[in-house]
DNA sequence: CATGAATGAGCCTTCATTCAT
DNA sequence: GATGAATGAAGGCTCATTCAT
C-alpha cells in the first residue's frame, strides 16, 4: 500500500518535473506572452488539457518554471568551490554565470530582469529568487572587501551592474560560435572584474 | 492658403507626436505583446480605429515609438559638451544617461534590451538605433584610451556592460526618492567608471 | 444667371460621370466586396468623404456604376450595323461582345453573372440591364430563325449559353496576348455560332 | 482500444464533414468575401473559435469546401457508364452535370467560375479541380471526334463554352419547378449538343 | 489521468459612414 | 464643395480555460 502510494507519488513528481522543465525552456526562449500552453503540451507530447491536471493555470506553471530555473541556477553557483582568493572565486562565479546564461537560458533576461511583464503574483517570487541568487555573489564580494582583496564603490550598485551585464550577455554572445564565444565570455568576465578591483 | 496647409500639417504632426509619445509610454511599460492598441487609444481618448488613420498598424506605431524614443535620447547625449578630459566627459554621459533612463524612460529597458519580443521587422531597427546610441559612448572611450586616460579590457564588452547596467538602473532606482535616488545614480556612475579606469 | 446654373450643373455632371466611370472600373476589376471607397477616391485624387457629396453611399455608387457599364456596353452593340445576313451580324455581335469582355471589363462576369453578391437593391436593376442587353442578340437570332438562316433548339437556352460562354471568356483569354488572344476569341465566336446553325 | 481510436476518428471525420458541407453551402451562396466564419459557425450551432480546432483558418476551410465539392461532383460524372456512341454518352454527361448544378450546387458558379475573388492560394487548386472535371468531358469529345461521330471548331473553346453554360444553368433554372425545370435542362443539354455536331 | 472538443474574451485590422471646418 | 478626422461595427485569428467522456 504505502509502497504503491509512494510509487504513484514518485511518478506524479517525475511528471510534474518534466512539465516544469519544458515550460522553463519555453518561457526562457519566448517569454511569458510568447509561450502558449499548446506549445508546452506539444513538446511534452500531451494535450493542453492535461496540463491543467497538474497546474491550475498558466501563471502557476510559469511560477513553477521560474522557481525551478532560479533554484537550479543558484544551486549550480552555490556548488562551486568556496576556497581560494576572493578574486579568483568571483571570477569563476561570473564566468559560470555568464556561461549558463549564454548556453542554457539565453532568455533568462526575460525571467530575471524584466519582471514587469509577468503577472503580479509572480513578480514578488521572482524578486525573492533573485535575492538568493544575488547572495552568492554578494558574499564573495563582501569577504573580498573585508580581506582587502577587493574594493567597490558601492556594494549594491556593483551587484546590480554585474547582474545586468551578465544577464544580457546572451544578446551579444549567442550569435558567436565556438572559441569566439568563449573569448567573448572571458572578455566580459575580465571586464566586470574591474568593478571590484582594489 | 499656404498658411492653412501649414496649420493643418502642424496639427497633424502634433497629433502624431502625441500618439507616438503615448505609444512609447505604454510599450515601455508593458512591452509589445502586453500593449493593446485599445490601451493606446484609450489613453488618448479616441477609438482604436482612429490610430489606423495615422499608422498602418501596430508594428508601424511601435516602430515610430522606438524611433522617437531612441533619437531623442541619443540627441540629448550628443548635445552634451564635448570638451575636457575623457574621464570627466564619460562620467557626465553615464550620469545623464542614467538620469534619463530613471526619470523619463523608466521602461526603456524593454525597448532597448529585450529585442527578442519585438516583431522581426523592428528588431533590426532597434539594433541600428542602439548602435548610434552606442557610438556616443564608444567615441569618448576610444579617445580616452588613445590618450592614455582610460583603459579597457575589451571595448565591446565594456560598452555592453555599461549599457546593460545603465538601462537597468530604473529597476532599482525608481522606487527611491529625492536625494537617495540621486545618490544611487551617482554610485552607479562611479561604479561603472571603474570599468574604464587606467 | 441661368448660364451660371447651367455651367455649375454641367460641372457637377462631369464630376459625377468621372466618379461613376472610375467606380465601374474598380467594381469590374475587383467586385463589390473587393472594392473599397478609399480606392475609388484615391484613383480620382479626392478623399473618401467627397464621394458622399455625390452619392448617398457605396450601394448607390455601385448602382450607378453598373448602370453606366451596362448601358455603355449595350449601346456599343446596338450601334453595330444592322444589315446583312443574320449569321454575319450575329457573328460580329458575338465577336464584339467577347472583345469588350476580354479587353475592357475582364470582370464583368461579376457584374452580370453573379448577381447574388450584390446588395438586394441592385440585383433587380442588374437583371433589367441584362434583359436589355439580351435583346440585342435575341432580335438578330429571332430574325435569322424567321428567315430560315438560323435555327435553335430553344431560344432561351441558346441565349443563356451564349451569354455564359462569352462572359467567361476573360477567364481563359486574358492571359493570352496579341494574336493568340485574337485567335482564341475567334475560336470562341465560331464555336458559339454552331449553336444557331440551321 | 483500437475500437476507441476508430470511434473517435470517425466522430471527428463526421464533424469535419459537416463543417465542410456547411461551409460549401455558404461559400456557394454568398461567395468567399460574403461568408463570415461566424455564419458558418452559427449554422452549425457552435462558436467561431471552434472551427479553428478543425481548420487553420478561413482559407483552409474554403479549400476543403472546394475540394470536397469538386471531387464529389467529378466522381459522380466519372461513375457514369462509359459505353455506347459518344454523342449519347456526352449528352448524358451534360444532362447529369446540369442536374447536379441546378439541384445540388446551385451556387457552384461562384466556386468554379469566379476564381478571382478567391485568395491566391485557392485559385490554383480550383484550377486543378476544374481541369480534372474538364477531363471527363474532354475525353468523350476527343473520342467522338476521332471516331467521326462528333466535330468541334476548337476543343478548348468548346469545353469552355460547355462548362460556362452548364454552370450558369442554376441562375435561370432554379426558379422553375417540376417538369418545367426538367424541360429547361433538357433544352439546354440539347442546345449544347449542337456545339459538337458533326 | 488524459483527451478531444468547445468556449469566450481579447486582439489586430478594415471600412462604410458621419461630421465639423 | 471638399478635407481631415473620427467612429463603430464587423471579421479573422489566438489562446487560456473548462469539461464531458
Amino acid at each position: 500500500m504505502v509502497r504503491d502510494v509512494n510509487r504513484v507519488q514518485r511518478k506524479r513528481d517525475e511528471r510534474v518535473r518534466r512539465i516544469v522543465a519544458t515550460a522553463a525552456e519555453l518561457f526562457g526562449e519566448r517569454g511569458y506572452d510568447g509561450t502558449a500552453l499548446e506549445d508546452v503540451a506539444e513538446r511534452l507530447d500531451v494535450t493542453k488539457g492535461s496540463l491543467y491536471y497538474y497546474f491550475a493555470g498558466k501563471d502557476e506553471l510559469a511560477a513553477a518554471a521560474i522557481e525551478t530555473l532560479g533554484s537550479d541556477w543558484t544551486a549550480r553557483l552555490e556548488e562551486m568551490p568556496a576556497t581560494g582568493p576572493s578574486a579568483e572565486r568571483l571570477r569563476a562565479l561570473l564566468r559560470e554565470h555568464i556561461a549558463i546564461a549564454v548556453r542554457e537560458y539565453p532568455a533568462a533576461l526575460r525571467l530575471f530582469l524584466v519582471p514587469d511583464s509577468w503577472p503580479d503574483a509572480l513578480r514578488a517570487r521572482i524578486r525573492e529568487l533573485r535575492a538568493r541568487h544575488d547572495l552568492v555573489f554578494r558574499r564573495v564580494i563582501r569577504e573580498g572587501v573585508a580581506a582587502g582583496e577587493l574594493a567597490v564603490v558601492d556594494e549594491d550598485a556593483t551587484l546590480q551592474a554585474l547582474h545586468a551585464a551578465m544577464s544580457q550577455a546572451p544578446l551579444w554572445c549567442s550569435h558567436l560560435a565556438g572559441d569566439a564565444q568563449d573569448r567573448a565570455m572571458d572578455d566580459l568576465a575580465d571586464t566586470l572584474m574591474k568593478l571590484v578591483r582594489a
